[in-house]
DNA sequence: CGGATCATTGACTGGTGTCAACTTAGGTGG
DNA sequence: CCACCTAAGTTGACACCAGTCAATGATCCG
């Protein structure tokens, strides 16, 4: 388990990162690494915070549910995110697998305690918190103010500097990795549907979609399948949200 | 100052709060209190962060500006609670007095400084980020997917436990203080204008002004002044939520 | 090839924003 | 103490964007 850590997909950007050997061995006999099926889910809203975790492979997303029973999505978690609520008696937010995934899960009373002799962990988790309060923030100002096309605009340029892939005008930029993208066209192979993009939104689905085939039709966009979004023209969604 | 510090009205509240009274005393000395006018802004969004601290006394608003020039407040501060950006190189949000206040400042670079000694100290901002961050998400929801009535009576319920004193049926129940309200009536004295609602619920003042004027002619609420609402049927509001 | 799911499109409705006029509250100075 | 003045709040008319309901079209999978 110990090695299992050390050779961690998300070994350099986790919570865990900190930690020396002896301690990262000491936090991986508490956890368990655990496989999640697209749709399954790992928390649910008011449950008892039993579980936190890292997010090893895969997109999961947070969200709640409103009276009407209507879906909001409240934020994504990616490779390398935290997931859950420490030191608190429970999970106001749902936490479900959008793509398949695996995560390496801790009972939260296991991980308080290791946190609170960690000091550096603790400290990690806190810059990691009021990161995600700060993009909180940023995203009720999108949902509070902003117009249909603003919000979609938004949307894909996070999604683009989150798991686009630059693409050269000649051809494939070829490593599919992180590489930042400038003035150029990107590809975004969606992880979820049309649906999810609503409940992120705020938004119904019909609204996504006519936004999305006007993005089309102005040339902004295209879409060579229901899961793929090439961002030809990222200047102009951009310029779309002054 | 560090007899200033064991009469602070926020001292069972405030993050300093776990304090010994050595640690207290040098904290205290990094500290400065400071009188805010209402309007006033203690930080710009975007302003390089140099200061945090707590709120002693007052009303304060955190808060961004659309590209489009309009405001959106993020959250209200009150007293006891933290403001600024900790660990950080700029402040996402504007911090702005909503009525007078009082406030404890400190550099944030010797804040930081202390905090990273004091562990306890950084656990307890972790509880209050988190706390925060459960409540960006709640609003995130309200903001997203709720209705102008729905919003209205979120906000007058959340302001009630907050600032609101019951009224008895047959008079003033006294004290002003913070005792729970429950079925009956209670008092809020709005600390700020129809504006700022606007601002808060994400709204145009016209429609929180139609809102109100509903509520009052339904008998909701009555409102003898222009920043004094009475909540006569709370659980009416509680009812419009679903 | 067929069925199911997901996405798109269309027609219509309603809520909230916008612009403008009007009213009220509250403070100031005669 | 009252008249006035200003800022804040209210009300009305109207337009427009996004939601709803319904039908059609495209993909994916067995």
């Amino acid at each position: 388990m110990f090695d299992a850590c050390t050779r961690c997909p998300v070994r350099a950007s986790a919570v865990c990162h900190s930690l020396s050997p002896d301690e990262l061995d000491d936090l991986s006999r508490a956890g368990q690494r655990k496989v999640v099926e697209p749709g399954e889910t790992l928390m649910w809203e008011g449950d008892d915070a039993l579980l936190v975790g890292n997010v090893i492979e895969g997109v999961l997303k947070l969200s709640l549910t409103t009276p009407d029973g209507r879906d909001q999505t409240l934020g994504l978690a990616y490779p390398g995110d935290f997931i859950g609520r420490p030191f608190g008696r429970t999970t106001r937010q749902g936490v479900t697998a959008l793509t398949g995934a695996r995560v390496c899960l801790f009972r939260r009373s296991s991980f308080d305690a290791f946190a609170r002799r960690h000091p550096q962990v603790e400290h990690d988790l806190l810059e990691r918190t009021l990161g995600e309060l700060d993009r909180a923030r940023d995203w009720m100002v999108l949902l509070a103010r902003m117009s249909a096309p603003q919000r979609l605009a938004a949307f894909l340029l996070e999604l683009a500097s989150r798991i686009g892939t630059p693409v050269d005008a000649g051809g494939e930029n070829g490593d599919g990795g992180e590489a930042e993208y400038g003035a150029g066209p990107v590809r975004i192979d969606l992880p979820f549907g049309r649906q999810a993009i609503a409940d992120i939104l705020g938004l119904t689905i019909e609204t996504v979609s006519r936004q999305i085939t006007r993005l089309r039709d102005a040339g902004t966009i295209a879409t060579p399948g229901r899961r793929t979004i090439m961002l030809l023209h990222p200047e102009r969604l951009r310029a779309a949200l002054n």
